[in-house]
DNA sequence: GCAGTTAGTGGACGGCAGTCTAATGATCAA
DNA sequence: TTGATCATTAGACTGCCGTCCACTAACTGC
């Protein structure tokens, strides 16, 4: 399948390293709006063409730069069923909080992004935006099979109120902490 | 208090009106992003620096057309006590719903668009945001004093959760529809 | 070696939002 | 009438993103 050798000049892939390094690094530094593509590249020394030969768009380019240095980001909570699914999901979602001290800012940026770019808003919903709904879901699911949860709620909205809720906070600025993080699984369990 | 009368050039209060009918128009027939500032202005027969003595960017502009043609936008529900407050919040969410078959797209917009500019998200959060999440939670605390809603819940966090929904909905292009409505309050008050 | 193919370079380019300037217009107060 | 004050206009200007182009570099197969 992949035992081919693709003609033609071989893609540099320090090039693509370093310019996902120098956007992670000058947009948790400066933030999102205030890096400009002109000091991407500069610092990476590299081209222009170069950047938009792998990427579309500067948000691309940050969405690979994010979620590929910390792909331990909202990993699939521990599955071994010892826990009850309350507190496997509390720890789910102050997991993410925590995380968002880092990199909430950007997630805003790139959720922005995403609006203004159909060919970004697909790649970001389906990379990003649907597992994590979907982790949410089937944790749910877990819980009404074990009995945590009562079998008669509807675990695709109960998934979009608590993954709305967290929008909400992070869009409006608001505090996401693990005390918000009790207080979301609080009101869906009750 | 305003019985003076201010000195100088009086402004040309046409032009305002022109300029936000002619955005208006704009934004609905063509969407947010495809609408330049350099097309409202030429429509509006009106210099470029006229727009930006009144508003600061195009989104404070969009947000003041929208959110004064349809001043009816989530208008406080009637609040004569003869429904209950589950009733009360299903219309409530439904003709939001409704109206953003309309306007869903430029909000999205001036969502994305408060995200990248910090003057803008509070002037949209003060003038949009609060006044409605502060809406649903007086609803929910009314619920709870008829005594429709358990006095344990958080209202706040529910607000949150309840507004959460209907932006990462909206924000995800996922479907808007009295459906919806009904299965959030279901949620909320089961 | 040589043709074919793909990647990288440097820089020009178009379209955009928002700022700035110089000149003119409208109004008030003295 | 004259001066002060603020609004309007036309257009130049900056900085940005993303595209385009001509040229060069690296690699494959013959």
């Amino acid at each position: 399948m992949s035992g081919k050798k693709p003609i033609g000049r071989p893609a540099n892939q320090d090039a693509s390293t370093a310019l996902k390094a120098v956007a992670l690094r000058l947009v948790r530094e400066l933030g999102y709006e205030k890096v400009s593509v002109s000091a991407i590249i500069e610092q990476a020394g590299v081209a222009r063409q170069t950047l938009y030969n792998r990427w579309n768009t500067k948000a691309d380019l940050v969405l690979e730069a994010v979620f590929e240095q910390t792909n331990t980001y909202a990993a699939e909570p521990s599955w071994d069923g010892a826990e009850d699914c309350r507190t496997l999901l509390e720890g789910f979602l102050i997991r993410i909080f925590e995380h968002l001290r880092i990199d909430g800012d950007t997630l805003r940026a790139l959720i922005a992004a995403s609006q203004q770019d159909a060919k970004f808003h697909s790649s970001f919903h389906a990379n990003f935006v649907l597992p994590r709904e979907q982790m949410i879901t089937a944790l749910l699911r877990r819980a009404q099979d074990r009995g945590e949860l009562s079998p008669g709620r509807n675990v695709e909205t109960l998934s979009a109120l608590i993954h709305g809720a967290f929008w909400y906070r992070l869009l409006n600025r608001g505090v996401l902490d693990a005390g918000f993080a009790k207080e979301i699984v609080a009101e869906t369990f009750a």
